[in-house]
DNA sequence: CTTGACACAGAACGTATGTTCGTGTATTAT
DNA sequence: ATAATACACGAACATACGTTCTGTGTCAAG
C-alpha cells in the first residue's frame, strides 16, 4: 500500500526528522494555547494519517526527553521545557570594568549549549519584544562605575548599537585611553560630552578627533542585594 | 432522588458559590500543570456526580468571564486570566524621598481591585516563594539616595522588617530628623553606622538614644532608562 | 540474497468524553 | 398559592480518543 518511497523519513542516528520537529512545534503551538493537542490532531498537523505513528514518533520523543505524556489522561501530552512566554532571558556576555574592553554580542556564539548564563527579566519591563533580541547583559566589575550610579555586581542590560542620541546612557570603549565608561552621551560642536549620572561629579570631553566606539545602549541596571540568609 | 436538601448550592445573587470556587480551583490548577481536565475530572474535583452539572457551572463560569473553552476540542477548557508563575508583581507602594515618610504596606490596603501598580520580576532574581509576599516597592523621587547609588526614577525593592542584620541596606526613618534614609546597616558599641553605598561618602552615626525605625530591607533596585524612540 | 531494524499505513477495540434530555427539589417572584 | 427560576441527578448517545495488532515497503549489514 506504500508507493510513495520519497516521502518516508530516514533517520541515520538518533537525530530529529521534520516529523519529530513538525510534532514537537504543533505540540508546543498548542501548549502554549493552554489546549494540548490528541493523536489524531497531532498526526493531521504532521501529515501522519496513521494514529499509530503519531505513537510511534511520541514514544521517540518521550525518550528523547522532550515531552511528557501522562498515560492517565488524553490529550496528556507537554513539552518539557517550554521558555516562559512572559519571561526574557537576557545572555550576560560576561564581566564590565574601566580597564577592559566590553565584550560585544555574537549571534553565533551565544547559544552554544543553550544554557547560557543569563538573567530573566519581565517582558512588560522590557521594549517591545522585536528588539529584545538585541539585549545583552554584563556584570559590573569593580568601583569603577560609580560614577555612573553602578556598583560592583551590578548587572546592566544593555542594547547593542554603534551609534547614539543625546541623552543616552551609553557604553563607550575610548581605545586611546585603554577604558570602558558608561556615561550619558551629548554631541556638542566640536566635541562629545559624556556625562556621569551622578550629578555631583564633572563630565569628560572627547575631542571628535579622537576615536569613541559605542558599544551599546544602557537600557536598564539591575542591583541585587545579597540577603543575609533569613 | 435528591435527599439532602442542605447541600444544594443557593446563589442568590451573582456571585460564587462553593462549587464554582472548586472548579476554578481545580482548572487553574491543571491548567499550570500543562493538562487540562475533562468534564468528569471537574465533577469529581467539586464532588459533583452528574456530568451535566459540571456543564451548566461551566457555562456559568464561561459568562462570568472567568474561563474559556472551545467545543471543538475536549478537556479544552481553561481560566482566562492567570498570573505567570515565572513572575511575581510586586506592589509600588508609593515614592520615596528623603524628606517623606515611608510608605508601609499594609496587607488590607494592597488587594482593591486586584490592579494595583506593581513591578514584575522574575521568580529566578528572587528569594524563595514564600518570602515574596513580604516584599514591597517604592519609586524613588528626587536625588536625596544618590549616596545609596540610587536615582530619581529607580525602583527599590523591599522586604518588609523591622530589624537588620550588620550589612544589610535598609530603609530608615530618623523621626527626630523627620529624614528617611537607605543606607547600610551596622551596629557599633554604642550607635549605630548608617554606610552610605558609594564608597566615597562618609558615614552617619546614630547614638541609640535616638530613635531609628528600620521599615524595610532592600533586597533589589532596578533601574529603567528611559528608551529614546528608537 | 537474506535478515532484521526502521518507517509507515490501516483497522479494530474498549474506553473516554461532551452533549442532551427527562426529572426532581428547593427558592424566589407574582 | 402558583408560576418561574435556579440547582441538582442520572441516563443515554454519538463521537473522540489512545492503544494495539497486522502488514508493507525501505535500507543497510552480513
Amino acid at each position: 500500500m506504500l508507493e510513495r518511497k520519497d516521502q518516508m523519513m530516514v533517520r541515520t542516528k538518533k537525530g530529529m526528522t521534520l516529523r519529530h520537529q513538525k510534532i514537537m512545534d504543533f505540540i508546543v503551538q498548542r501548549f502554549d494555547a493552554g489546549f494540548p493537542p490528541s493523536i489524531r490532531e497531532i498526526g493531521e498537523a504532521a501529515d501522519i494519517s496513521s494514529t499509530s505513528v503519531v505513537t510511534y514518533y511520541l514514544k521517540q520523543l518521550t525518550e528523547m526527553g522532550l515531552i511528557e505524556r501522562d498515560p492517565k489522561f488524553s490529550r496528556a501530552v507537554r513539552p518539557t521545557h517550554v521558555p516562559s512566554k512572559d519571561l526574557y532571558r537576557i545572555p550576560i556576555l560576561g564581566p564590565i570594568a574601566a580597564g577592559m574592553p566590553i565584550p560585544v554580542p555574537d549571534p553565533q556564539a551565544v547559544y552554544i549549549g543553550d544554557e547560557i548564563n543569563g538573567v530573566d527579566v519581565a517582558r512588560s519591563l522590557l521594549p517591545e519584544r522585536e528588539k529584545a533580541r538585541e539585549l545583552f547583559a554584563l556584570n559590573v566589575q569593580g568601583d569603577s562605575m560609580i560614577d555612573a550610579m553602578i556598583n560592583d555586581g551590578d548587572i546592566v542590560i544593555l542594547k547593542s548599537t554603534f551609534e547614539a542620541r543625546n541623552g543616552d546612557m551609553v557604553a563607550v570603549w575610548l581605545p586611546e585611553r585603554n577604558e570602558t565608561t558608561l556615561k550619558f552621551f551629548y554631541k556638542e560642536k566640536e566635541r562629545y560630552r559624556l556625562q556621569p549620572a551622578n550629578p555631583t561629579m564633572k563630565p569628560i570631553f572627547i575631542e571628535k578627533s579622537e576615536p569613541l566606539e559605542i558599544k551599546g545602549k544602557v537600557v536598564m541596571v539591575i542591583r541585587k542585594l545579597q540577603t543575609t540568609a533569613a
